[in-house]
DNA sequence: CCAATGCGGATATAAAATATCCGAGTTCAA
DNA sequence: TTGAACTCGGATATTTTATATCCGCATTGG
């Protein structure tokens, strides 16, 4: 079980849009990251259908987040990117063998699919409490602001 | 993401355990299941090796849990199935591109990469507040004692 | 000694992640 | 108005992983 990596590329795009002021070229963004432009696009139409960034097509689109750094969450560039399919997917083996269940009678989930909802649903709730504004106050502290300062001019300079 | 279906038949079998009191066949797990044999043992022998059950060979051999049920957590189980890597893996794209980071001063983890091993870690600690004895009694509950019952009365006809 | 069982490796198949390309639409400048 | 350059978007290969199966070996109990 292994989060696909354009979720790390997701939420580093997501960062580095913060600091642009004009809409930033998909390629522009590999090149950034160092990853493949082609793949890399793939990541962000997902972001775009999920309407946590916006698309803006011509000479001079690209890509800029649809809000503010602080009401973006990593749970939803989570589920952009992976989709919004529960991490255990209950198979009702209960319902076979010699002792399955009555169909009929699994109106509710087993009690195992119960536990396990529980603890996806508190590393969901940890991720909507971690926001793109919380991660790049993260790095600016790491580096003593440099590495936010430097992205910001890296971006201004076309 | 998803996690593999082994998690769910490992599940499953620990708490079909609970009421054997004798070692059970790979073979007979995956009758009372209704899962492919040869394939339910591969994950039996992950449980085995990480140490959740005990392998009895010879002819009246099978499986027996190691532990009591109160002492045996759905995070044991997930591990022993899925491993124990992180379900997030940072690739430290930060050291790539114009802007690379100097690998030197990445001796600490980057903020995003903190940030996502922190959501993990409130899932991994809601698995380890799960007990296989706490499953039982989830299905205790939800069948009026019938499940575990029968459960207990069809291993005992071997 | 024989039958039944778990263990490990080797092997085939199915699904998903990864990586890439080309077409449709939009914007800007002449 | 026209065209050209640039953008995104979906459809398409390739590689990796998960799923599923089989067979030989060692061990145990009858």
């Amino acid at each position: 079980m292994r989060l696909s990596q354009g979720v790390e590329w997701a939420l580093h795009c997501c960062v580095s849009l913060t600091q642009a002021a004009e809409p930033v070229p998909a390629a522009r963004l590999a090149e950034l990251h160092g990853v493949p432009t082609a793949y890399l696009a793939k990541q962000l139409q997902a972001l775009s259908r999920a309407g946590v960034i916006h698309s803006i097509p011509g000479q001079m689109g690209g890509y800029v987040l649809t809000q503010p750094p602080s009401a973006i969450t990593a749970l939803q560039i989570v589920v952009a990117i992976e989709g919004d399919v529960p991490v255990f997917q209950c198979t009702e083996i209960r319902q076979n063998g010699p002792l399955g269940v009555d169909p009929a009678k699994c109106s509710k989930r087993c009690a195992i699919a119960r536990a396990m909802a529980t603890a996806e649903h508190a590393w969901r709730e940890a991720l909507a409490e971690i926001s793109i504004a919380d991660l790049v106050a993260g790095i600016d502290a790491d580096s003593s602001n440099t590495a936010i300062d430097g992205l910001r001019r890296w971006l201004a300079t076309g």
